[in-house]
DNA sequence: CAACTCCGGTTCGTCAAGTGAACTCAGCAT
DNA sequence: ATGCTGAGTTCACTTGACGAACCGGAGTTG
């Protein structure tokens, strides 16, 4: 019973989850990594339906994750697109562990479609649990959380 | 519009997002890296309602993420707890990253109210993008995605 | 023994969200 | 004028989340 219980109202994982844990969300987030930008090709990429789409997009632009930025084609009137910002670049590392995680667990092989290489060696990137001395820790068991200072028992 | 168009369909991103993006699931998750293992405290804990909570430890158990394990405690009838499985415990990047992003964007302060720290040398833990040539990358804008040999246009 | 409590659910009515198809609207092309 | 395209909006329908109530077995209390 009496395991470690502080209070959990703050925690950022949830916090994150209500800005981009909605359905979608990350899907678009995915595409915008990929280079997509125009509402159009997210719509035929991912299927998802166009209301969703819109209010997906919406949100993300709304959390400055995503900035609409307009621009006009050859012959084409005004349009914008969806780029990402530096709060939305900065969600990368969170697609990369849902990557490899299924990567690892869902694809047949054990590796899945998509490889991502360092731009400037060519080497496989992957996402490694570092501390501050240096260390390069082998997974969860290797982590304490600390609970904040004040931490109520629940 | 020539962005870079092959298929999406095999995505690892899209395959982990059905087993555990799913409104509260990763939220479980989170309890369940803290010590957490009873219903009633993923329930008191989370506030979720029952009846999700029953089904998202159900699939999580069906995907082997979680395991049922029996036990009794001192002079009670015999219950089971929820137990992380490695294929479980490999899903703790994912939550660093949601911590992370959220601790830098969401937090007043710029850090949540959790701290991680190698329970080996006590220094802070964090996630890192690292290539196998052993350079750390600074983010996203230095990993190229690499489409799988057979690369239709979509 | 009967009543009560706790844990781990299930059931139910309501309400929000996702889905797919159809419709809108502005501007360009013919 | 007519049609086409990108980017939505509207609508009917289905699915999922929510909260409160109910259930059933094991232990505990009287």
């Amino acid at each position: 019973m009496s395991e470690t219980l502080w209070d959990r109202s703050g925690c950022s994982v949830a916090g994150t989850l209500t800005v981009v844990g909605e359905k979608w969300s990350l899907l678009v987030l995915r595409e915008a990594f990929f280079g997509v930008r125009r509402f159009a090709d997210f719509q035929r990429i991912l299927g998802a339906p166009r209301a969703v789409l819109t209010d997906r997009l919406g949100t993300l632009v709304a959390e400055g994750i995503l900035r609409r930025v307009p621009y006009q084609a050859e012959g084409e009137r005004q349009r914008h697109e969806y780029r990402l910002t530096q709060k939305g670049v900065d969600l990368y590392p969170t697609l990369v562990a849902l990557m490899q995680w299924g990567d690892r667990y869902l694809a047949d092989d054990g590796s899945g479609p998509v490889r991502l290489e360092h731009a400037g060696c060519g080497a496989p990137v992957r996402l490694a649990l570092v501390c501050e001395s240096g260390h390069e820790l082998a997974g969860a068991r290797e982590v304490r959380p600390v609970p904040p200072a004040g931490s109520r028992p629940a």
